[in-house]
RNA sequence: UGGGGUAUCGCCAAGCGGUAAGGCACAAGGUUUUGAUCCUUGCAUUCCCAGGUUCGAAUCCUGGUACCCCAG
């Protein structure tokens, strides 16, 4: 417990890292705060709150008495992020702009810097568990799941997990909540954030408009029955019910209509209504695998997979396809498992890794 | 300009003399470190218009208007 390496935490300017610094801080490691400025917003209300955050994450620092940096990773995050974010959208498919962020920024831009400030660890505010077995470090759920995020680390390896503290792995969230109010943080009963990591909570059609201009289409129904019109295919994703504005057709039956496909040639959104067969696959191809492990399982393997955040396990078979993908037969047919999104794997609290979705069995047409 | 029919929230749609259901859409909250989903709440003092009958009408009567169908 008396660890005299340097450990330098994430400050985001809220609840969770601010929590995480005062335990690390409390465990006797050497410990100093950074806060991360990634995105730069021109004439916008966000730049508030970024810098509300920043004071906030200062604020806290002084309160558990460390050191406090800054460091501005924009350039990073543009490249290595934002920009493969926007590629992906303009392909018609949905990224996790989050993950990929975790992978790149936090657990390296950050990590490196760390590193250059003569850290020796890295530490986050996440709700996931890394445990060292064997030599091997595994990374584990949070153990309160319903806040787990382990979702969003898959592609953490070896080489970070063995750099990295998650000092609210084993808290329940509440318990993160009371201890923040007890060190009277200023940041104690600041609302969980939400929204893309660094960006925030944007209205997200009007965000996606600024740099992907629209491109009109038709929506129609599989049997090719035009419903209405669509802004752009990029602005919506599977199994969306949202922002269609169909409603009260004397054909349908009444039931909602949710984005069951896109035809990117014919710039057509496919629409269903009710839970349609086109919503719903047994199973799907990923790629750009990433293992925890460093190398993946033995194939065919049985385990468990989220196909988006705060999803139930869902049981699986994970195999190897000819091509160097990976097939995923679930038990269960899964509704709306989107191109782009990550499908993530697990052995119980054990994190296994995970891929990218590039394709479902679902009937219809996907990009 | 012969006959018949329909006109109720943005769209479907209940209502049949007793003081405007519901669904979809939409909006606002909630859940949520992606995008979604999901949950909650809100959403016609008014029923095409104008008169009339009645204690009381969206519901009955009269006259308009609009649209639809069949005939010509």
């Amino acid at each position: 417990m008396s660890e005299q390496k340097k450990v330098v935490v994430g400050l985001s300017g809220g609840v969770d890292s601010s929590v995480a610094a005062l335990l690390l801080n409390q465990q006797g490691y050497d410990v100093e705060g950074l806060f991360m400025k990634n995105w730069v917003d021109f004439a916008e209300e966000s730049e508030c709150t970024i810098e509300e955050d920043r004071k906030d994450a200062q604020s806290v620092a002084a309160t558990v008495g460390i050191p406090f940096h800054e460091a501005n990773f924009a350039m990073e995050y543009w490249d290595y992020v934002f920009k493969h974010f926007l590629d992906e959208y303009r392909a018609g498919r949905t990224p996790n702009p989050d993950i990929l962020c975790n992978r790149e920024i936090k657990f390296k831009a950050f990590l490196d810097h760390a590193l250059e400030l003569g850290g020796y660890m890295i530490a986050t505010g996440h709700y996931a568990r890394v445990e060292e077995r064997d030599g091997q470090f595994h990374l584990l759920k949070g153990l309160d799941h319903n806040k787990d995020q382990s979702y969003f680390l898959y592609t953490l390896g070896q080489a970070q997990l063995s750099r990295t503290l998650f000092p609210l792995g084993e808290l329940p969230k509440p318990e993160v909540r009371r201890i923040a109010e007890q060190a009277g943080f200023i940041t104690h009963d600041k609302k969980d954030s939400t929204g893309i990591c660094f960006i925030g909570e944007r209205r997200f059609r009007e965000f996606l408009s600024r740099y992907i201009p629209a491109q009109p289409g038709e929506m129609q129904t599989p049997e090719g029955k035009v419903v209405g019109e669509h802004a752009g295919l990029m602005y919506y994703t599977l199994g969306q019910r949202q922002g269609l504005g169909i409603g009260g057709r004397q054909d349908s039956t009444g039931e909602p209509w949710f984005v069951a496909g896109k035809d990117m040639d014919n710039k057509i959104l496919y629409v269903v209504q009710g839970d349609h067969p086109w919503l719903h696959s047994q199973s799907l191809k990923a790629e750009q695998l990433s293992w925890v492990a460093g190398h993946p399982p033995t194939f065919p393997c049985k385990a468990t997979a989220k196909t988006r955040y705060r999803q139930p396990d869902q049981a699986c078979v994970i195999s190897q396809d000819d091509d160097g993908k990976i097939h995923v037969e679930f038990e269960q047919k899964q509704r709306a498992v989107t191109p782009g999104q990550s499908v993530v794997f697990y052995l119980d609290d054990d994190c296994l890794g995970g891929g990218i979705i590039v394709s479902t069995d679902a009937p219809g047409i996907h990009p």
